[in-house]
DNA sequence: TCCATAAATTAGTATTGACTAATGCATTAG
DNA sequence: CTAATGCATTAGTCAATACTAATTTATGGA
């Protein structure tokens, strides 16, 4: 409601558990094609395909096309939206508690 | 994958749009009852509550009983398994992570 | 006590969305 | 050329869920 586009697509697209591991074998991987996305996961190729055009319409993904064969990679800007509100309500979080700063502290810079 | 149940809870949970813009009036709020989260809502009393307990449920509110009143709050540690997702999978955004630990660091030596 | 208020819960409804199977569309190999 | 491959898309189904209206429970005030 009061939240933008971006944040609402974001969320709602890695809320699916299948669709976020998707996301993630795509992140983990340089580049990797639908076919290698599809093996290795229990559901059929078709689904994997709808879930990358969700994840792309998000901008969680982008995709190269070369010959028959199309490789997905992780969109760097597609986090974003996720980041902004963590840091925004983070911040408020961690001015009226005090916990959040040791979770913060297992990230290695 | 990490711990799975967590950051499916606290994704799903956080997904949908209307729960979310709770949760966000609830961390904005010290503390705040489900009538004042009711007005300035375009859903139901009922539909705040059910919205409320998935929130609880999640581990990102907690209650306090008053009277007839019940106060909500954020809980600290709810966003943890987010953080921690955000930690392995945002891997493009670990500076920007570094750069809210400073922020936080700032706020709160 | 009786009534009003605050919140939770229930039943029922409608919408969303994840999935499969089948098909369509390019592209490459033989 | 034809066949096979890789991926996208469609139609249809089923389960999950967000919502309202109504009710229930509990507390406070007159």
């Amino acid at each position: 409601m009061i939240e933008a586009a971006p944040i609402n697509a974001v969320m709602r697209t890695l809320a699916d558990p299948t669709r976020r591991a998707v996301f993630e074998r795509v992140v983990k991987s340089e580049e990797i094609t639908v076919l290698e996305l599809t093996r290795g996961s229990d559901v059929t190729q078709g689904a994997i395909s709808q879930h990358l055009k969700s994840l792309k319409q998000a901008g969680l993904v982008a995709e190269r096309r070369e010959g028959r064969n199309v490789f997905y990679r992780a969109e760097p800007k597609g986090l974003a939206p996720l980041v902004d509100w963590m840091s925004h309500y983070g911040v408020f979080w961690r001015q009226r508690f005090t916990n959040l700063r040791s979770l913060l502290k297992e990230i290695d810079p």
